[in-house]
DNA sequence: CTTTACATACATGTATGTATGTATATAATA
DNA sequence: TATTATATACATACATACATGTATGTAAAG
């Protein structure tokens, strides 16, 4: 038995992608051999480069699967009407993004992959450099709230809506690096919520 | 003439040293093989074994001399009498920080190699764990800091300063992140020092 | 005379890409 | 509807290319 049905190849399409995200996060992805990701999945390398071009593609399609609706959500709600106080929506998507890394483990593990078990040369620097762009897309939204906060007046007064936009960026861009530096059980992952609560209130009037 | 005199062999350690940040960087660590180290530094890889271990030993070397100065130099400005103000001492040694950073391509090129060039897997999980130890000391100092900052009355009331400790080593880390992730001199390097100056002023009083 | 500071040579393991084989799902045709 | 043709979904096999570690050689320094 060889030939599958397109329901079972896609399948099986999904098995190697699941391989590969565990063992690219155990090996790392530059000593992850193809022919590893395979045995995993449970088959062998032709079926990984049928379904892929290489490792590239294949380390793609590991980050696609997780960063998508991850992106989406945050937009989600950045764009809720139903904030009142365009810094509540704020707060809100930090909250929920660490809340959902806090739970959801395959998150974390694509994290890790991108953050610290991967090397950006060659193929995989046009590979980030491309994933960088959604990322952007937020950073653009955020600064817009902070414009509208700044026109409702619940902003601090004599503080630049677009700088706060930055500062908040790089908050949450260093406290996620330092979840997962230290290794995200050990750390401060306690003291996120009220982390979060203290970076907000900083810039919030009265 | 082979065996060189303790000077010249040193020597020929540094140009190991300066080869391996050059090939790391432009490579990326794994796919750097010692024979190009050896190659570009002007020697056979019988020389790279004769004064490192292996590859894990030589990049230790790399960062070590670049990041014992730059700690030290973070813990003179924090530890600075001259400073009357807390707040002032933790602004300078950030400011001084990104400065450097700014002056300094070797020293962006290790960061590059450190935070986009490298997998932090086997031998080198250990190596990574270890550098995040002096890391931890400058973080604590800086806590000590906003703790006298607070006592002396030139934080804004309010504010907890552990958290806004901790928010302000998210903010660093996040910010050298950014620079580095988009390419220093593309991103917003001529932005952060008004950053800097926006952090710290959220946190004053008055 | 011994150790240092390398260069050279060798033995081995392992990843990669591609080429080829093959049985079956699926579409085309009659 | 039965038959045929073709493309699919892999498995197998091969050819190549490196990187690594170690062992050994060697000339000069100490």
């Amino acid at each position: 038995m060889v030939r599958k049905t397109k329901e079972e190849a896609g399948l099986t399409r999904q098995q190697i992608v699941d391989a590969a995200r565990a063992v690219f996060h155990e090996c790392g992805v530059s000593r992850t051999s193809l022919e590893a990701v395979a045995r995993v999945a449970g088959v062998t390398r032709g079926a990984v480069y049928w379904h892929f071009k290489g490792k590239a593609e294949l380390f793609l399609a590991v980050r696609e699967e997780v960063f998508s609706p991850l992106l989406a959500r945050s937009h989600a709600i950045l764009d809720d009407e139903r904030y009142t106080d365009p810094l509540d929506a704020i707060e809100a998507s930090i909250t929920d993004f660490f809340k959902v890394l806090d739970e959801c483990p395959t998150l974390r593990q694509v994290f890790e992959i991108m953050m610290l078990r991967c090397e950006y040369v060659d193929e995989f620097a046009e590979v980030q450099s491309e994933a960088l762009k959604p990322s952007t897309d937020l950073q653009v939204k955020i600064e817009r709230a902070y414009l509208r906060a700044a026109e409702c007046g619940s902003l601090r007064a004599g503080v630049e809506p677009f700088a706060v936009a930055r500062d908040t960026w790089a908050f949450s861009s260093g406290l996620l690096h330092q979840l997962l530096d230290v290794g995200f059980e050990n750390g401060l992952k306690a003291e996120v919520p009220a982390m979060v609560a203290a970076h907000m209130a900083l810039r919030r009037k009265g």
